[in-house]
DNA sequence: CGAACTTTTGACAAGCATCAACACGTGTGG
DNA sequence: CCACACGTGTTGATGCTTGTCAAAAGTTCG
């Protein structure tokens, strides 16, 4: 293993440790994981549904997405992941998968064989807990996706998106909170509230319009964050940010 | 703890057991762990959203859902549970209630201190992995409510909620496979399809005029299955049934 | 037997989809 | 260096699915 690959780890090791504090062997235990970085193209498929799975996957850089296709062919896209994001836990645990990972733009990927993440799930019950906790977080998000392309009308589910990546960007350090870049085509946020191209077009402009956001290809700046949030009928609360840590980055 | 309740715990243990082998010891602590049985009428809340949880409960009888509310006061259901159902592992782990749970008719639950499901998890990791198990198969009928609520027509919404309740109760051996009893008034469907309660009712009568099914109160006959699920694009794989034994019961 | 809820029906409105065309930027190969 | 193809964003006209409102009929339960 290199540095380099080291410090991935690291990283999303920190990220899991930000749910509940691990000890040293339990970190030792995450860094004695057996892992093979790969490089991948936008587009190229780091899971396909009913794939049997061998591998868990961290996303070490970039941005990838999971989506499932219904009978008329249409897609839906059930989340968007970002850097330190593990991919696919589930596929190590539940052995099909269920639905396709894909990468939205480049970037790396960590890939651990499933054995090697369920062993040390089980032996070391600390990360276990800390990828339940996860797992957890990522249902939360599910449910409230379930609300949002349910429930809210085209303008709100548009500005709920945004503003769901401002926080979890920023949370990430990845990037400010008034500013970022979104890596998706307005084809790919149809696909993720449930709407048209066509219609998310226009629900951009109207924020636009109305001056809660302005864009510059694919970079967003939210203008005004109280009324967006609000358009958005946004909270945290289903971030559960409380279980992050306070730690500056 | 009597008797009955006693009993009520294996159930649900043996529902945990499905997913993976529990050793004597785990079994032991599983049903070492303190719990109070609690009768609740139709309607009343096991959790509110933003509670700050003290206990985690198992439906032992009756049917429960989780739901939400959005800004304009709409409502969307997240999920159903049936008997046997851990209802609120997420309430037990993250602390701060994201969602509401309510009892969808009379039944009975079993309360367990949070810390206590916590300890156990923590102390037990096969219990911790069961408990994962449980919470990533939750999180895969949470990814395909999105694809039906975002991507598939009011039709074959109601069409596949029609069909996952009857696979689930199947598999939960609570009820046949061609008739059930349905606890849900066409209004609540409407908020678990994200649609209003008068198209929900326009949509069953389309699906009874196309005889694929029939309905007498609230009980629902499947006269043709395989169009039922051809109208509803329904596949059992987001179950995950490959993890259920099969064991007879 | 009556009150409250649920299902059903009809007329009408609206939000979003569909289709088609055009504009714009980017990269690529001739 | 231009021409061109390609993906993406934008616009307009039109139509369908679903929502809205209101009232009647059926059901459940005290």
């Amino acid at each position: 293993m290199t540095d380099s690959q080291d410090a991935v780890l690291w990283n999303s090791m920190r990220k899991l440790e930000k749910r509940f504090p691990l000890s040293t062997e339990d970190k030792a235990a995450v860094l004695g994981l057996p892992i093979s970085v790969k490089n991948l193209e936008p587009g190229s498929y780091i899971v396909r549904d009913a794939d049997i799975a061998q591998n868990c996957c961290v996303l070490l850089s970039g941005f990838a997405y999971r989506h499932k296709t219904v009978g008329d062919g249409a897609r839906q896209i059930l989340s968007i992941h970002i850097p330190g994001d593990m991919v696919d836990l589930h596929n190590a645990f539940l052995g099909i998968a269920d639905h396709n990972v894909q990468m939205l733009t480049a970037g790396q990927v960590a890939l651990i064989p499933a054995k090697a993440v369920q062993d040390v799930a089980y032996s070391y019950p600390a990360i276990g807990r800390a990828m339940l906790l996860e797992t957890l977080v990522d249902g939360s998000i599910f449910r409230e996706w379930i609300a949002n392309v349910g429930r809210r009308d085209a303008r709100s589910r548009v500005a709920h998106l945004l503003c769901e990546f401002a926080v979890r960007l920023q949370a990430s350090g990845k990037s400010e909170a008034r500013n970022y870049r979104l890596p998706m085509s307005q084809e790919q946020i149809a696909d993720a509230t449930g709407l048209t191209p066509v219609h998310v077009n226009r629900m951009i402009q109207s924020l636009r319009r109305d001056g809660l956001i302005s864009t510059d290809k694919r970079s967003v700046t939210i203008d005004n964050w109280a009324e967006l949030a609000a358009a958005g009928d946004f909270s945290t609360a289903y971030l559960h940010p409380e279980l992050a840590e306070g730690e500056p980055r």
